[in-house]
RNA sequence: CGGGAUGUGGCUCAGUCUGGUAGAGCACAGCGUUCGGGACGCUGGGGUCGGAGGUUCGAAUCCUCUCAUCCCGACCA
């Protein structure tokens, strides 16, 4: 392509509105507009990167054995209500009526719709195992879309769907989508994390996030230091501390005058945090129920969640706790409460601990688990920190900022029974599709590639997803030399299979410098003066910085030489 | 949805407090000089200040409503 017939509108400055580097950077060098919240226009450039991401996706699943199909987009609501997401789903789901007062809605993601498709046409045990995807815009009316394609309401995704007809089988097929999802990140260039991820109400370990490691993410991952433990924070554990086995001392009611927080309890008792036990009032499905936790512990809202098999949790407001309890928040304790109370497994390795008293201005000490109060479940219900150790090798934790790029789940029979979606087996009985989805973010991709990869001067693109490999600047399109070389040398490019884009444009070499760099072609190929003197061009490699001299003619087979070692490196 | 902020040529921003009919840099067009890291000079085109209403002799500036965008939070396949 050549630079001056392109739309390539790059900017000096970066627009106000963009925050985040990946968003200034594709608004700078001309690779996106917006339209609107959260809806961008993909200019060439923009394009171009998307295309490369969606090759890798598309050779990696079909070598796993899926196959590509595309799904509208559109959808009747009828579909929705029978599974029951058209209520469950909220806002995020943009509805709206036809002419003829039909309900629809922009798909946000197609379990319904595949399912319908499987059921319609899928009969038998024999058409089984199969693996459909598409690569197509997705709508989710996002309450707070931000960071330009990181978040947009409008976004490029691969999903796809596999029917299978044993549960062995679903979880041969999730294992190769895990595996494709590997070497498809690996080839985008990204430096990535596979994490354990919360698989909701199903259980089990069969839900994967693919993170790429970036401060700017918006998601947080605990990964251990010595092992290869890795979990998103909602599903993250850590090693449970030993039980304290001091001998139980007696229940002491001591007063606290004013001391409702933590710490204020703690001081005022001249004890740790890790001694006292804290009441929090969470409203479950509408009940109030009771949470305890270690002083210096926080709850994780998704594992209260699931451990209690809930729809909707809550924190209680301060009126909300008095109405439950009869007791003002930062006196509420478990002993004597007479609501549900569910406790974090660190609570039953606590001996003689502190706990409020339920009146105000009065603590107890000395309480003890089973002793002083019952609980009616147990399980791990807290947020882990840094200073928490690997649950599987005791090691140290680590946190860290990623984006989410890719999502592997086994959904198992709940779309498929909600569809009734079913097969013959074998045996000629009735029985439903089991079910796994597996999403890839592709615009996600691109902008988590660039915060991955930039500098001050501008992107920095893996050669696997790079818009052209290689961008050949001819240094002045007045002399006539020098723009014989440079097209000359970008035309054995293109005969030799190199995707290549030169800047032929009457400008300055400055401008051309600039351009080129803020847009982040791997390969850059300067023909100027040098060329005049001694008949040399430079290969300027965007990553490093470095720069080779070669002589006109042997640059080709450099370049081609380049490119295929960095494609290589990558493929790692 | 709660909190905060911003809307002035294509972009970045000044002017708003202390009303007096709009400015800079970049970008764009023409000419000339330049030409290896976003050149310089001259000339020129382009905005009625997000929108509506109001106050006033007079509103970018004050008031009311409204729309849009961004940030923090809550929420989130």
């Amino acid at each position: 392509m050549r630079f001056s017939k392109m739309l390539i509108p790059t900017l000096k400055e970066s627009p106000a509105d963009a925050e985040v580097v990946s968003h200034k950077l594709m608004l700078r060098g001309g690779y996106i507009r917006k339209l609107a919240s959260g809806i961008y226009s993909y200019l060439p450039l923009g394009l171009a990167a998307i295309r490369k991401v969606e090759k890798i996706v598309q050779e990696e699943m079909n070598l796993a054995g899926a196959q590509e199909l595309l799904l509208p987009m559109v959808q009747p609501s009828d579909l929705w209500k029978e599974s029951g997401r058209w209520q469950k789903y909220g806002a995020e789901l943009l509805r709206f009526t036809d002419r003829h007062d039909r309900e629809s809605c922009l798909g946000p993601t197609h379990e319904e719709v595949i399912t319908d498709l499987v059921r319609k046409n899928l009969h038998s045990y024999r058409d089984l195992p199969i693996n459909l995807y598409q690569i197509q815009t997705k709508f989710r009316d996002e309450i707070r879309p931000r960071f330009g394609l990181m978040r947009g309401r409008e976004f490029i995704m691969k999903d796809g769907y596999s029917f299978d007809a044993t549960e062995s089988g679903a979880e041969e097929t999730y294992e190769k989508m895990n595996v494709a999802y590997h070497k498809i990140f690996s080839r985008c260039g990204l430096k990535f994390r596979a994490v354990d991820a919360d698989s909701g109400t199903i259980g089990g370990s069969f839900s994967h996030e693919f993170m790429v490691l970036a401060d700017t993410g918006e998601d947080t991952i605990v990964t251990c230091r010595n092992c290869s433990y890795a979990a998103n924070m909602e599903k993250a554990q850590a090693a449970i501390s030993p039980s304290d086995n001091a001998e139980m001392k007696d229940l002491e009611k001591i007063e606290t005058p004013g001391k409702r927080k933590v710490v204020a309890v703690c001081d005022f008792l001249n004890i740790t945090p890790d001694k006292l036990v804290k009441t929090l009032i969470y409203i479950v499905d509408g009940t109030p129920v009771a949470v305890l936790l270690r002083g210096d512990h926080e709850v994780q809202e998704v594992k209260l969640q699931n451990l209690l098999n809930a729809d909707e949790i809550r924190l209680a407001d301060d009126k909300e706790v008095f109405d439950a309890t009869g007791v003002p928040t930062g006196y509420l304790g478990p002993a004597g409460l007479g609501i549900k109370k569910v406790a974090d497994q660190e609570v039953g390795q606590m001996r003689n601990f502190a706990i409020g008293a339920n009146e105000k201005n009065y603590h107890m000490l000395n309480a003890n688990l089973e002793r002083d109060f019952e609980i009616d479940a147990i399980g791990d219900i807290r947020t882990v920190t840094e200073q928490d150790l690997c649950p599987k090798c005791a090691g140290p934790l680590e946190l860290t900022k990623g984006i989410e790029v890719g999502h592997i789940f086994k959904l198992g029979t709940s779309y498929s029974e909600s569809l009734k979606a079913t097969f013959l087996d074998s045996q000629g009985e009735e029985k439903y599709f089991i079910m796994g989805c597996y999403g890839i973010g592709v615009s996600r991709i691109v902008a988590a590639a660039i915060e991955q990869n930039h500098d001050k001067d501008g992107m920095i693109f893996p050669m696997p997803i790079a818009p052209f490999q290689v961008m050949i600047l001819n240094l002045s399109t007045k002399d006539e030399d020098i723009t014989h070389a440079a097209e000359a040398l970008y035309q054995k490019c293109l005969d030799n299979g190199i995707e290549a884009i030169i800047d032929d444009r009457d400008e300055r070499p400055g401008i051309k410098f600039k351009d080129a760099d803020l847009i982040g072609i791997p390969l850059r190929v300067n023909v100027g003066k040098n060329f005049s003197k001694d008949g040399q061009v430079e290969i300027k490699i965007r990553s490093t910085g470095e720069t080779l001299s070669f002589s006109a003619d042997d640059a080709p087979e450099k370049i081609k030489k380049l490119v295929e070692e960095a494609l290589h490196i990558d493929n790692l």
